[in-house]
DNA sequence: CTGAAAGCGCTTACAG
DNA sequence: CTGAAAGCGCTTACAG
């Protein structure tokens, strides 16, 4: 096969009669272009639909295209899904991702985080909770320079950018809906104490039930830790309570799934005798039956924005950033299925 | 800072005291370098911690040292692991994976192929079930000369490498197993009849019933085709029957989900009054409760062996393989759980 | 079996 | 605002 010779930046130069650095300055958004020129670049470019070489670019510029992700084994549906968004986002930007799951040890964790910085040496990195809220990774990061972005809704870091929804707002328009249908006695399981948006959810929560007037028992919160596990002993709980609560609002989709499992157990009809919803919408939510009301968090467009902060530069100087650019609210979505209904 | 350079290619040379030429032989496998030479280079390459730099190597070879992974929505959980395990690999041995997912159009998938071919221009393809078997897909790649590994059991294809595990087997075994434990009414639920696995698992069923001269009605045999839906359908079909079954052994853990949950929303215990048993052991067979008792598909050790050998280069000139080289068995693992138990 | 030269396609640093 | 030169770290192709 007499394969095509791929474009070369020398050809677009030559046909816009420019020279390469011309055109180099154009693809790489260098102000100091005229607009003029820009504009014969660019049509050229598009004529010829020239997509620079990644790798020769790599080699002549200090920069590495590369974006580090660090997860914490957090749900399979979660980090698939994420993964995914973040690596085709990635190829259409020229970048390419670099996975690297945290250890149990936070030590090693920063170990990883360290060679990522010096043998990979990333030009960013997305960090995904929890390791998004810890100090020491955070720290490494800033003292290399290397820019990150966070997917949280924890502010407490002023300088560095991140990604969040408004879990309060969800949380508060999911119980807001139960009430809507009827329901009074609306118990709440908490998700890990140790990540923002199990207090942020709970807050919607409590809030829903107060501008509605309705007084609950301290029976009907229970601490779960967004585990499986968590979310069966949570309803072993509930359910034995004689005053049982007619709906269920877990934290996350694996203790939702949980509950209903405990409830189908005991006999009880989902969702005639009892309403569950849970929050994120992850494939579990539709892999057991009945299918479970959730809150769809907008899991693809956080990770292609993850990816679009760190690629577009706006953050290489860490140092002066203004607050105000820092936080991406994105929308979330309230999802009815199966497992919910009116009272 | 000041960072320490990263050693090139250049200082291995000048401490081995030999050509950067014959350096870059050593480590790209090149035969024709004598053993002495060979050690005295890899001596100062462990000592230095050199890597090479995979843009330079890029740019200069005609390689791209791309690998392409093309999947069919299969499971969240399996893809996921897949995904991780591969990219890790690659990482490892100086390779990108670019991932893409095959559209329910299959010209659109083919379209997707010819693009990772021509412009990202992969070194050679991974293939994962159904696509694997897809002889339009298999075509195109076999044309352009491109490399591929299927992850499939299935051997129509003499001319190509696959990867896979002894289903028929593994079926047998679990069946073997359901029977020592006293069953003797054991139903299969089988898979998706387009994927050769569905077929393999269900010999497996039969011939391990057979084989220990036990009769089965065929009313316990439901078709099902992997997804939850269709194990809930086939579970209300084999637990109205008069004479129910013991035990239902599905072909994978999503229908064995199903069937658990359908179990549960009729009052039968399991495992007291029905064992059930599923197949792959995805994070859904630890979901769920009872968790799962399954079949351990080497999904690790499968996305990581089919790296290493579109890495090593022994397929790229297809037409010369001997079919003794093409098969790659992994072996499987009987996993039990709290979903089964002797009769 | 080993090496000196040229070049892969870009960008950096220096000019003007 | 634009350009000519040198070089990034490897490998290919040609020698011997």
């Amino acid at each position: 096969m007499a394969e095509p010779r791929r474009t070369r930046i020398q050809d677009v130069a030559e046909q816009a009669g420019v020279s390469m650095m011309t055109v180099s300055r154009v693809l790489n958004q260098d102000k100091k272009v005229s607009n003029k020129t820009r504009q014969k670049v660019m049509a050229v470019v598009e004529k010829l639909n020239y997509r620079p070489n990644v790798s020769a670019r790599r080699l002549a510029s200090s920069k590495s295209f590369f974006i580090g992700l660090l997860y914490d084994n957090p749900s399979d549906s979660y980090i698939s899904q994420f993964l995914l968004a973040a690596l085709k986002k990635c190829r259409a930007l020229g970048y390419h991702l670099v996975v690297d799951e945290a250890h149990l040890d936070i030590n090693k964790t920063i170990e990883s985080v360290k060679q990522l910085i010096d043998v990979t040496q990333v030009d960013g990195m997305i960090l995904l909770p929890p390791m998004c809220d810890n100090e020491d990774v955070l720290e490494v990061l800033t003292k290399a320079n290397v820019p990150f972005v966070r997917i949280t809704p924890d502010t407490k870091l002023n300088s560095s950018p991140y990604i969040c929804m408004d879990d309060y707002q969800a949380a508060f328009d999911v119980t807001e809906r139960l009430i809507n249908q009827g329901h009074k006695k609306i118990a709440h399981i908490i998700g890990n104490n140790k990540q923002g948006v199990s207090r942020l959810r709970y807050q919607g929560y409590l809030d829903a039930l107060r501008s509605n007037k309705i007084t609950t028992p301290p029976e009907y919160i229970e601490q779960g830790s967004f585990t499986y596990q968590s979310g069966m002993e949570a309803a072993v709980k509930l359910l034995a309570l004689d005053d049982k609560p007619t709906a269920i609002f877990a934290a996350n989709d694996d203790m939702a799934a949980a509950v209903i499992s405990i409830a189908q157990q005991q006999g009880i009809n989902i969702p005639g005798d009892l309403s569950v919803v849970g929050f994120d919408d992850t494939q579990l939510a539709r892999s057991v039956w009945p299918h479970i009301s959730t809150v769809k968090q907008p899991i693809n467009e956080m990770a292609e924005l993850s990816v679009s902060l760190l690629a577009s530069g706006q953050y290489d100087n860490m140092s002066n950033l203004k607050s105000l650019e820092l936080r991406h609210i994105l929308d979330f979505e309230l999802i009815e299925r199966e497992s919910s209904s009116i009272k």
